[in-house]
RNA sequence: GGACCCGUGGCGCAGCCUGGAUAGCGCGACAGCCUUCUAAGCUGUAUGUCGGGGGUUCAAAUCCCUCCGGGUCCA
């Protein structure tokens, strides 16, 4: 209520945060300021408050009905009328809840970047489910956003993948997990095996052009499948760079050069070129970052910072990594800043683990996104027989909502927390759940579409469930714009899914269609599937027709 | 050995940034609610040392210290 935290500035001088009374009869806003204001002045928070009352009374504008002191508290009762009327009005708006500090700008969002070994696992998944959340609002904060998949292709894994592949005439995106894990048993048992992945990656890192070729088939491969699988999730790249690009083009010298020219680059006793980043308080022995092998040849770190390079030239630029990137993103921040360059912003999250351990890809312990994906579809479909659903939408339905259980049971919690994999737990359609989001905006939309009044924002008198779904409809905007700050995708999913809740209060106990406040009421549910239907637009889940 | 993240009813989570009134929500359990806008819904009941301990404060799930457990990284 920010005409409210005005007023009280105003008046007072000072910043409060608003809370919620713990009941409607105490007031509709709470400030608990004369604690700290009574500490100034010597006196008991009471007498403080007592004062305060008075003096905000005076200047009380015509929206704040009522000033009361309960205890120490001092409690605001609203024109409550004036507030739904006012937040309506605004939510209606297309737009609602979006700001225009990206107007003009653009924005890089890397994401995803996984292995291209196989298809992609549900704990990596995680990644590109929350770097699609940033794109959308960073879309929404009308940025004109990009985003990256930064395709490893020049790593190990790769050159073992190669390896396993090579005497198969045809390869296929589904038998590459299979590949892998047996070049990787393989590999355990027969430590020769090692050195021809070397020899290979030599080779391709050397730009051999068969061997390039063998590479691209392979990676080629992984990549098509991934982006199909990723795209029917709804989940959308704009350039997929290549890291061998870095490989075989001067910016990696480039980047070296640079680094040299501060003279912290020395070579170790490895014989390889190694950046020291005393200083810059990194949780390690010896701060260092390697850029090169003993052959003068780059490593991974050197190629991303060549890679960082051309992404910095976005000045609004993100970027996903798992927690187990935390140091080596903090390396890579430190070693950009000797050279002038700003970091991306980060975000890291943590991994999603099976109840038996840690997933692996290398021994295929691992749940695959499309076998998630496919569960999904298979229960909802079981579940949707029993309903009305016309034919004609059935699958696209069953997709929607599939895929939007599936997100929301990753996407509401806190990136910083482990989760636990669990089909019951991830497919729930009821509750605290993707499909449940959805069934609100497709009832609320059921009652707009089937009245033939017109809208009214000539509220009066309105009901507790209607202020409410007011209340938490103004909140929306800071929620996105806190989102903005800290890119946590859960914020937005436990906003979405509070105001669902208080619209299907409002629909058990109000009725719209027959009703006085018909108009009134169409407005009302109108703007509430508006701004439902936003937030989960934010978080990547669509709107059936029906369910 | 060092650094970072997490620990909230049986289970899964929110709240912690910015300390405040009886700690919210979902699953599961139990009891109700479909002649009215889709019951993937709503209402109610039971279940909590907010990991343990200490500190700061008028007030701590929230801030600080420490220990334990899980995750991650470095050595």
């Amino acid at each position: 209520m920010k005409e409210l935290k005005d007023f009280i500035k105003k008046v007072l001088g000072e910043e409060v945060w608003l809370e919620t009374p713990p009941n409607p009869s105490m007031g509709d806003y709470s400030t608990i300021i004369a604690f700290h204001i009574s500490k100034k002045k010597g006196r008991t928070p009471k007498e403080t408050a007592e004062r305060l009352v008075k003096k905000l009374n005076k200047k009380k504008p015509r929206m704040i009905k009522e000033i009361k002191r309960f205890g120490p508290y001092i409690n605001f009762f609203i024109d409550r009328d004036a507030l739904v009327r006012k937040t309506v009005r605004q939510a209606l708006k297309k737009g609602y809840g979006s700001m225009n500090i990206g107007k003009g700008k653009k924005a890089l969002v890397e994401h995803a970047s996984i292995n291209p070994n196989a298809s992609p696992h549900v704990g990596r998944s995680r990644n590109a489910m929350i770097g699609d959340v940033i794109v959308r609002v960073l879309k929404f904060l009308n940025y004109k956003v990009n985003a990256h998949y930064l395709v490893n292709d020049a790593g190990k894994q790769i050159a073992m993948l190669v390896l396993g592949a090579r005497n198969r005439k045809k390869i296929d995106f589904d038998s590459l997990l299979d590949i892998y894990v047996e070049i990787n048993k393989k590999l355990e048992l027969d430590p020769e095996i090692e050195k021809k992945v070397f020899e290979l990656l030599n080779k391709f890192e050397k730009g051999h052009g068969p061997t390039v070729k063998e590479f691209n088939r392979v990676v080629g491969t992984c990549i098509r499948g991934q982006k199909k699988i990723f795209n029917d999730f709804g989940i959308g790249y704009d350039y997929y760079d290549y890291e061998s690009q870095y490989l075989w083009n001067r910016k990696v010298d480039v980047v070296l050069k640079k680094l040299e020219k501060t003279g912290r680059v020395f070579v170790d006793e490895n014989g390889r070129k190694v950046l020291d980043l005393k200083g810059f308080d990194l949780p390690m022995r010896t701060p260092v970052f390697v850029l090169t092998r003993e052959d003068g040849t780059s490593l991974y770190g050197l190629r991303d910072l060549a890679y960082n390079l051309d992404k910095a030239k976005t000045k609004k630029n993100v970027v996903v990594l798992g927690e187990d990137h935390k140091l080596y993103f903090q390396q890579i921040k430190a070693s950009l800043g000797l050279i002038g360059v700003e970091a991306p912003e980060i975000v890291h999250y943590s991994f999603i683990l099976l109840k038996e351990g840690k997933m692996s890809t290398r021994r295929g312990k691992v749940v695959l996104l499309e076998d998630f994906m496919k569960e999904a579809v298979t229960r909802i479909k079981k579940i949707m027989v029993g309903r009305k659903i016309s034919k004609k939408d059935f699958d696209k339905i069953a997709k929607q909502v599939a895929y939007a259980a599936i997100k929301y049971s990753l996407l509401k919690v806190s990136p910083d927390k482990n989760v636990v994999f669990d089909w019951e737990q991830a497919l729930n359609m009821e509750g605290d759940s993707g499909p449940y989001l959805q069934y609100s905006v497709v009832r609320a939309k059921k009652i707009l579409s089937k009245s033939r009044k017109k809208r009214s924002l000539n509220f009066k008198a309105v009901d507790d469930n209607s202020f409410n779904l007011c209340k938490k409809m103004s909140e929306f905007p800071g929620v996105v714009k806190k989102f903005s700050e800290n890119y946590k995708p859960n914020l937005i999913a436990n906003y979405v899914l509070e105001l669902a809740k208080l619209f299907n209060e409002f629909y058990a106990q109000t009725r719209v269609i027959g009703s006085e406040q018909e108009g009134q009421r169409l407005a009302l549910v109108k703007a509430v599937s508006n701004v439902l239907a936003t937030g989960m637009g934010l978080l990547g889940l669509e709107v059936p027709k029906e369910m």
